[in-house]
DNA sequence: CAGTGGTCTAGACCACGAC
DNA sequence: TCGTGGTCTAGACCACTGT
């Protein structure tokens, strides 16, 4: 029983992946199952080892399938997804470090979000997210070093309150945010520092705080593990499309 | 002159895609430039052909190069986003075709989200957007059949002001949004309908309208083109994280 | 037509995991 | 040790693009 059609146009290592595929979405195969090995499969539908191989490079692009080296192939988990709401629920019981605390120069993009001139002095602090001790998100929060120069926003903990409490201390209430969302598939670093499965693609995320002025005084750009978050936004009357 | 290192604990593909990567973010490469060919890349790394094939998939699979069958591989172009605000901004140009009007009976997911009992009837309205001829979006409208049944709402063109005036004529005008998001990769049929390249993540977004009495009166389940949007939200302040 | 990428084969050797 | 997936080779034939 080979299940193929070579008379047909359809590739044999599609065919093989769109029978897996099924299998999977329909529910014979659950999340954590184990598929059928590669010797399995290449004699099930009498073809080569290669033609298997791509089905299953197939399936693992699209994020259904996970393979772990000597143990087999399995269809990929779906972990348990933070629902973010920009009031910050559901951000308890996640951990926080504090990376890194530097001052840099802003290049020309990141000058434009703060309105400030390309190669000013930008306070960057980097952190990590993590949830049940996984790194879930990385964001840089840049900040200008005329707000940042000599106060607790450059210590690697900025007090109680936060930064926006400091910010406020010194004449900067945080009045409102920006939100930019992008989605993409992550630099193999990117991929690496979330440790993302292949087929799992990234939120790339621009927030702008912006004071009682309008005027931006911190950006942060975070980098979200697609497979983590569910993003929720409560949006205004008049946002009809 | 190979510039693989077979010493390496590197596999000798991903050095090559480490290679050409590198070119692609440094500039060296430009969005549509042509790749070497893969007999090109087989010459000059002296491996053989199923090497550089699985270097040039890793890359697909990263959304940096589209490969076209007879003519070669390519830095993939970054299409001119949209930028997609809340308040309808960035609509303008965009064609809608409507595909279908249907009544469907909701299933346990949808009924909660319209707070209805599952099995109950529901009006989906599957509309196409165009962004320069091409989609862009896919999405389903589902509104109770309680609210759509013998009206307007049901017609394939709704009329002057669209669903919302619709809505409101009959006692329900959307005071709220909410919207969730996700990312992930596209099922096969998501990817054909957009037109999207391999390593090319969508949007899944759910988007629910209340009406002045916090009820639910229509659920919106659309799939966006990831390298197409980015969706911009203002917060209130307080949505410090 | 020649050159390009797409599919497929039948091997080989290796690294990892579990027993 | 044995079965698993990871890497690599040296071919083959085909389909598509351009001239």
């Amino acid at each position: 029983m080979t299940h193929v059609d070579t008379a047909s146009d359809r590739a044999v290592f599609r065919q093989i992946a769109d029978r897996l595929r099924t299998e999977i979405t329909a529910g014979d195969l659950v999340e954590g199952a184990r598929l059928p090995s590669e010797s399995d499969l290449m004699r099930a539908h009498g073809t080569a080892r290669e033609t298997v191989r791509r089905a299953l490079g197939l399936l693992k692009s699209e994020g259904l399938i996970v393979t772990e080296h000597g143990r087999g192939a399995f269809v990929r988990r779906r972990h348990a997804v933070i629902r973010r709401r920009p009031d910050g629920a559901g951000t308890e019981g996640r951990d926080i470090e504090t990376l890194s605390v530097s001052r840099i120069k802003a290049d020309a993009v990141l000058a434009g979000q703060l309105n400030i001139r390309t190669r000013s002095g930008v306070l960057a602090r980097v952190r990590r997210y993590l949830d049940d001790g996984e790194p879930v998100e990385i964001a840089t929060s840049y900040i200008p070093w005329r707000l940042a120069g000599g106060n607790a926003l450059a210590e690697t903990d900025p007090g109680p309150g936060g930064l926006y409490a400091r910010l406020a201390e010194i004449g900067h209430p945080v009045e409102r945010f920006t939100e930019d969302l992008s989605a993409r598939m992550p630099s193999p670093d990117e991929a690496r520092a979330l440790r993302l499965a292949e087929g799992v693609p990234v939120f790339a995320v621009v927030r702008i705080a912006h004071d009682q002025a309008g005027a931006p005084v911190e950006a942060v750009h975070a980098v979200m593990a697609g497979d983590r978050f569910i993003l929720s936004y409560d949006l205004p009357t008049g946002s009809a499309r």
